[in-house]
Parts: C-alpha cells; sequence; structure tokens
DNA sequence: AAGACAAGCAACCGCCCGAGG
DNA sequence: ACCTCGGGCGGTTGCTTGTCT
C-alpha cells in the first residue's frame, strides 16, 4: 500500500466520521467550553474520543485535546512571551530545533502551540528582516552572539532596577527570577550550549582576539542545515567561519554543564550562571563594528518596539558603545 | 472612512508511535 | 504478527485584529 493510498483511507475515514456525526469545526463557542471544562472536572481527561461523546460535544476528540490543553487548562499561561521566556525559547531551539513540546516543558503554562507561533511570527520576522534563512549559520550566530545576550542584559537590568524581580507582569510560577547578577568577573566562560556540540569559546586569555567579523547575508555559504545543530559536526560547521576570528576551541572531554542537568532543572540559571553567562560575553565582541551596522541594519524597518526588535538603531548604538569602550 | 495588507494566533491536518486486544 | 485506537507531534491554514495608505 503506497502513501497515497493510506492518506486518502485517512481522509475518507475521517471525513465519513465527521460527516456521520456531524460533527463541528473551527473557533469554539462558550457553551463547547463550559461543556468540556464540566466534564473534565467530574470525570478527568483522557479517552478524548469517548470524551467527546459523553460530555455531548460534536467534535472529534483530538479537538478537545487541543482546546484544552492549549486554552482551558487552569495552569495555562497566557499573555506576552516574558524576555526570560523569550530567551529560554531561543537557547533550547538552538539546542533541540523544533521539538516545541520539548521545549514548552520548561517554560510551565506554556504550550508547545504559543511556543511555535512565537518563533514563527517573532523570531521569522528577524530572519526575514536580515534577508537570512531562520535556519541559516549567520542568522544562528547573530541570535547566539547579539540577540541572546541583548536579552540577557535587559533581563538583568530590569533585575536590577527592580530590586531582583523580573519584567514578568504575571505571577510565575517557575524560577526564573533567580536571576545571577554578578556581571564583574574577568573569569566567566561565555559556554554556549549547542547540543552535543560541547562547543566552549577560548579561554580567557585568547578569547575573541582576533578581527571581529560577522559574515553577512551575501557573504554566506549555503550552510543553512534545515535541521538544527544536532551533532558536533553540524555544529562544527556552522561555526567554522566564526572560529577564525573567534578563537573557539571544541570541548572534547565532554564537559557540559547544561546537558548535565535532568530535563527539568530550571535552565534560565543555567544562563546566568557564572560559568555561562550571555552578559558577560555578549559584548566582547571586538573589531569593525560598522560591518556588522550594516548587516544588522540591513533589514531596514525601524519604528518598532524596542524590546521586540534588535535590530534597531538603539541596539546598534548601544552595541557600539560597548565596543568603543572597550568593554 | 474604508479598503488593503500584515501580523498574531487558535485550530486543524497528516503523520507517527506505543499499548492493548 | 497484525489491527485498532488513543495520544502526541510538527507543520499549516485561515480567521481576527491591528496598521497602513
Amino acid at each position: 500500500m503506497d502513501e497515497m493510498d493510506v492518506k486518502g483511507m485517512i481522509s475518507a475515514t475521517q471525513s465519513d466520521q465527521e460527516d456521520q456525526m456531524d460533527l463541528r469545526r473551527g473557533p469554539w463557542t462558550v457553551e463547547e467550553d463550559l461543556l468540556l471544562i464540566n466534564y473534565i472536572t467530574n470525570h478527568g481527561e483522557g479517552r478524548w474520543n469517548s470524551l467527546a461523546r459523553c460530555a455531548g460535544l460534536k467534535r472529534t476528540g483530538k479537538s478537545c485535546r487541543l482546546r484544552w490543553l492549549n486554552y482551558l487548562r487552569p495552569d495555562v499561561r497566557r499573555g506576552n512571551i516574558t524576555l526570560e521566556e523569550q530567551l529560554l525559547i531561543l537557547e533550547l531551539h538552538s539546542r533541540w530545533g523544533n521539538r516545541w513540546s520539548k521545549i514548552a516543558q520548561h517554560l510551565p503554562g506554556r504550550t508547545d502551540n504559543e511556543i511555535k507561533n512565537y518563533w514563527r511570527t517573532r523570531v521569522q520576522k528577524h530572519a526575514k528582516q536580515l534577508q537570512c534563512d531562520v535556519n541559516s549559520k549567520q542568522f544562528k550566530d547573530t541570535m547566539r552572539y547579539l540577540w541572546m545576550p541583548r536579552l540577557a542584559e535587559r533581563i538583568q537590568a530590569a533585575a536590577t532596577t527592580s530590586g531582583g524581580a523580573t519584567t514578568n507582569h504575571h505571577h510565575h510560577h517557575h524560577h526564573l527570577n533567580n536571576i545571577n547578577t554578578n556581571t564583574s568577573t574577568n573569569n566567566n566562560i561565555y559556554n554556549p550550549d549547542f547540543s552535543e556540540g560541547h562547543i566552549l569559546p577560548a579561554s580567557t586569555n585568547n578569547e575573541f582576539s582576533g578581527s571581529q567579523n560577522f559574515t553577512t547575508p551575501e557573504n554566506s555559504s549555503t550552510a543553512a542545515s534545515s535541521d538544527s545543530m544536532g551533532t558536533t559536526d553540524q555544529f562544527a560547521s556552522s561555526v567554522s567561519d566564526l572560529k577564525d576570528c573567534y578563537s573557539f576551541q571544541t570541548n572534547n572531554n565532554n564537559t557540559n554543564i547544561i546537558n548535565t542537568q535532568s530535563p527539568h532543572t530550571n535552565f534560565a540559571e543555567s544562563l546566568f550562571s557564572p560559568s555561562s553567562n550571555y552578559f558577560n560575553r555578549g559584548f566582547e565582541l571586538q573589531g569593525n563594528v560598522e560591518q556588522n551596522s550594516m548587516w544588522l541594519g540591513g533589514g531596514g524597518g525601524g519604528g518598532e518596539d524596542v524590546l521586540e526588535n534588535l535590530w534597531n538603531v538603539e541596539d546598534i548604538w548601544f552595541l557600539q558603545q560597548q565596543l568603543c569602550n572597550g568593554v
């Protein structure tokens, strides 16, 4: 049986069922929501197909499950994705790629659907502005070495000004407000945990000694693997250019601070730990900032929310100041 | 004021996997 | 071994809302 046959059988079965059962589709009504909530409150979740029937809902089990998990569940968090959550999403996506449910496990109350939507709308928008593929090497590098440090800086700034609180307006169910604000040491080693890559930057005595040489969309190779950086080889390839100018070195000892944690350990703490500090790493770039500005500003735009858009004039100015001051 | 366009997001779709019969 | 079913996942669609002209 080939794939077409299977597809045909599936769609026919589904449509038959929906015709027979006169199943509803599309947006949920308040009445449907109440039916679902009441039923689950009294009987619990699971066995969604029979649940849908017993609850008197003319919906597929899948539809009920989705509605419950993504919207009606009492512990679901809604509203703006906080800076901390954005940073986590970027970090986790660099590790796992489009494993939305896995990423969502580290953002309590957030659904995979919401994170996926965030990625597709916000992150991919930036890639579009930069006229490069979201999976391209330079976009990933830019995320890691510019966007994420900037996010971390903003988080820390907010934490500092508010006495350790975060920018989140909602009640935190998780532990993201436990942020290490130590920015004074020179011994911080930026330790981006690229999946199994175990890539560490050069040690402190030679770090970032080369000329800053961000690749541009124009001179980039076709490096963009559509996969996330899941293997050492893939990552090694993806950092090859940066390696030349930043003296990257691979860590062959399998030393991996983040990976040694349990899946449910607070990931944010790792991001701000002394040994993996985005804030201290982010603006240690040296060299020709004009190149950087050109390509950061390439997307044009402007006038957008500062918190939402890395690639605005203010940020570039800030970056330039950091570089001029030799930070 | 209104139409066009873009962005955001809820919901759906197809596929896959594992459990149980 | 095979089939069915429940459930989960990532990708996609299309509606709603906001912004621009």
